[in-house]
DNA sequence: CGTCTGACGCACG
DNA sequence: GCGTGCGCCAGAC
């Protein structure tokens, strides 16, 4: 789409096409995007999608290890690990349970 | 204008 | 198996 152009366009379309109860990782998104090893830009993206006025569902996003990298720019701690929880995913220490079977690949939607 | 950091990932030792 | 270094792009100082 003519839209999804920039590289935070994409990864907030991305994000925002997560399903709900499912997690993705910043390297799957940078490798859907096609950078591959531009995953922190990813996450810079995320960071500045808090200026939106959509709501990107960042929590959902998580590094490859399923831990909630990002929990701490949320404005608290415990943020973000509420809103998974919130969606029935399990968190446990900062950690997705089953992460391998929650993890949503764009490329797979 | 130059430099460093940052919500990561992978290669190497 | 763990620690360290480099690369990636964009923004802030």
């Amino acid at each position: 789409m003519d839209e999804n152009n920039g590289f935070f366009e994409k990864v907030y379309e991305v994000t925002k096409e997560v399903p709900y109860g499912r997690v993705t990782t910043y390297g799957a998104i940078a490798k859907y995007l096609g950078t591959g090893g531009s995953a922190r830009v990813v996450g810079w993206a995320l960071n500045s999608s808090r200026g939106l006025s959509v709501f990107i569902p960042a929590h959902r996003v998580v590094n490859r290890n399923g831990i909630l990298s990002g929990k701490k720019h949320f404005g608290g701690s415990l943020i973000m690990k509420q809103l998974l929880e919130n969606e029935g995913i399990r968190v446990e220490d900062d950690k997705v349970v089953d992460f391998e079977e929650l993890f949503w690949d764009p490329r797979m939607e």
